[in-house]
Formats: C-alpha cells, sequence, structure tokens
DNA sequence: ATTAAAGCATACTGAACAGTCGGTTTGTTC
DNA sequence: GAACAAACCGACTGTTCAGTATGCTTTAAT
C-alpha cells in the first residue's frame, strides 16, 4: 500500500506537520515563514522550492485536513440507526481524534477573513462539506422520520455543530477537562433541551 | 446632563465612530492607523496624539461598547419574571440594537489572539461581564426556581451564547435575513430540544 | 494683543516580513 | 566519474506599517 516516500513528499510532510502546531498556536498573518522554516529545520528558500506562497502551503494544510475530516466522518454516518445514534458517532468519532486534529478544524473561522473572495470561498465550501453538511444529512433524515420536530435544517445543523465547538474552544482554552462526558450532555441538550417539564407544545 | 464635549472629546468620538466601523469589516491587524485616520479626516499625528497606540486606541472601543452592553443588558433581566420571559427580554435587546453595534461583540473572539496576556485577560473579563454572566444569572436562577434541568451553568450559559452567536453570524454573512424569527426558533431549541417526543427523562 | 498650550500635519525611522535569486550541495543515471 | 537535476541555502529586495520628531496652526484665557 504505502511505497516509500519521495525524498519531495517526506519533506512536504515535514513542513505540513511542523506548520500545523505554529498554526494551532497563532493565527495566519502571526506565524512567519521563517518560523515555519526553523520547526522544521529548513530555511525559507527551501520552503519557497515546494510551495509558491505562504498562502498556498497553509490552504493545502487545510484542504488534507478536511478531506481527510470528510471521509472519516461520512463514514460515520453512513452506518445505520437512529438520528441521535449516528450524530453521537459522529461526535464520537471527533472525540477520537488525536487532539491537534481536533482543534484544527477550528483554524479555518479564526482565519477566514484574511484570505481574499477566492481563496475564502474555496475554504467555506471545504468546511462546509467537512462536518456541516453531514451533519445536515442526519437532520434531514430525522425530520423526514419523524423522530426530529420540523424545523429550518441548516439553522438547526448550525446550532449543532456550534455546540460541538463550544466544547472544544472550552477544551482548548483549558477550561475543561472531561470532554466525553460534557459532549454528552449537550446532545441531551440538543434532543431535549434545557426546560424541566416538556410540556409538549 | 450633557454639557457641551470639548473638541477633544469630540475628535475622539469621530475616530472611535471610524475605527469601529473599520474594525467592523476588517480584523485588527488589517486595519491601518493610516486607514482609520482618513476615515475620520485626520492624520496619524493627529491619532497619536490622542491616543497611546493601534491597541490602546482599540481596547478602548471595546471597552466603552462592551461596559455600555453590560449595563444594557443588566436591565433587560433585572425586571421579574421566568427564566425564559427573562432570556427573551435579553435577546430582544439585543435585536433591538442598531446593527453595528449588534456586531461589535464578536470583534473580540474574533481579534483576541493578537493581544499579549495582559490586554487578553481585560478583554476576556469584559467580555464575561457584558453577557456570559449575564446569561448565567438568569440560568442560575432557572435551575434554582425548578424551571430548569440540574446542569453545568456555565457550560448551558457557553450553549446560549452560541446559540444567539450562530444567529449574529448568519446575518452579518449574508446568509440570514428573518434575524426575529430565527431567535424566536432558537429559544424554543433550547428550552425544550429537537426531538419530536419529549419523552420525559 | 499676547502667549501658552492643545490640536494637528508632514516627513521620517526602523522593524518585520513575504518573496526572490544566484549559487551550493546532494543524489541519481549513464 | 561526468553530467544533470532536484533539493536546499542565505543574503538581498521591496513593501508595509506602527510609531516618532518637529514644527505649524488654531484656541482660549489673561
Amino acid at each position: 500500500m504505502h511505497q516509500p516516500l519521495t525524498k519531495s513528499q517526506a519533506t512536504i510532510a515535514k513542513i505540513l506537520t511542523a506548520s500545523e502546531g505554529l498554526f494551532l498556536e497563532r493565527n495566519y498573518a502571526e506565524v512567519t515563514i521563517d518560523q515555519i522554516a526553523q520547526a522544521c529545520q529548513l530555511t525559507k528558500g527551501a520552503l519557497y522550492h515546494h510551495f509558491a506562497s505562504k498562502e498556498e502551503l497553509y490552504l493545502h494544510l487545510i484542504h488534507e485536513d478536511l478531506t481527510a475530516k470528510r471521509n472519516l466522518f461520512s463514514q460515520a454516518i453512513s452506518l445505520p440507526g437512529t438520528c441521535r445514534e449516528r450524530l453521537e458517532r459522529l461526535t464520537r468519532t471527533f472525540l477520537d481524534l488525536p487532539p491537534n486534529k481536533r482543534q484544527l478544524i477550528t483554524l479555518i473561522r479564526r482565519d477566514i477573513n484574511v484570505f481574499k473572495t477566492a481563496s475564502r470561498t474555496r475554504l467555506i465550501s471545504l468546511y462546509q462539506l467537512s462536518l456541516p453538511s453531514i451533519v445536515e444529512t442526519v437532520i434531514r433524515d430525522g425530520i423526514r422520520d419523524g423522530e426530529l420536530k420540523p424545523a429550518d435544517v441548516r439553522l438547526l445543523s448550525w446550532h449543532f455543530v456550534a455546540m460541538v465547538e463550544v466544547i472544544l474552544n472550552a477544551y482548548a482554552d483549558k477550561m475543561l477537562v472531561d470532554v466525553q462526558t460534557k459532549l454528552d450532555h449537550s446532545l441531551e441538550l440538543f434532543f431535549h433541551g434545557a426546560a424541566r417539564r416538556s410540556t409538549k407544545r
């Protein structure tokens, strides 16, 4: 399956791994090419041998990650089950990722504004496909099957994704330890609400 | 009540208004001092007569806005009522703000990373006091009075705030027109959940 | 009217940084 | 081991900014 990497591929991988760490800590503008070069024991010249620009490097990094996530998450919801089960499996898949991979998906929200329209729309559609549209699928099924109340699918999906991100950010800010439990609570909140007696509407 | 503004105060107000508009469109790093100066018909030199640095200017802007919001929102939840009524009044107050004031609260999330620890913690506590802690108060009361299920107050509040912000961002991205209605749906979701039959737990 | 300070403009400095370019090393092929 | 290309180095360039130095102009108070 894995033939030995060429020198170039190995270097590119090294560059991407190094920049991943840096971009997780600081934002796009604050990470300099020289810092990336230093982090992977290369020089700026070497970087520009493999990538045409800082922007291309960043986009490549995001692209790799989001397409991987897209495949992973697609699988997670492909198995049969109730809406809730499928969403639980989705978040479980998310939680099983190594922490840095887990966080990567938040970069796009943070840095989206620094790019011009072309790259921006590309990023948005990549992100859209990686998680929100996956969630939308499940939610749409849930409404169709009568498991969920009729509602604006897109809005509901956004709220669900936002919930997951709240947990992620809280975790990143070290304000949260037990991610698993908290995410379970959040799912319960999403499905049954915060009110004590759900006096049916 | 209002004695006539001094020249300086008037200029400062003009600077703040102008920079507010710019910071709403681009982020901290992308707005230059010269752009701000141009926007308020002044020069860089004049700006530095009134503010010691770009950072101080920005912090001043945020500070003004967040303390105003804090007072406004405190009032909104001070009137008696159920948890839901008070939160509805809170979001209503939010919606009644002019659009730019409404959006201002999102700046902090976007730009927080560019500042060093000192300013960062100041910003965080300002933000915390302006909205999240207000929401926390209401939620804590709601749980105490048995209107809400027992839960992690802080987490629940974050989720609530996140919901409001989802609507705000969608609106900012022009993906949403009828903010009022959508926010009502979101409140309903928060209290009673997305599931069709809330089979009591 | 005089004067001192407040308000403001112009031109400049210095640092940071993305991107470039000529040249050197390393590895591969014949 | 010659020849060639891919990988890499490091010094340089051009630009963009925040911040400064210096002095002119308006304001207001005596």
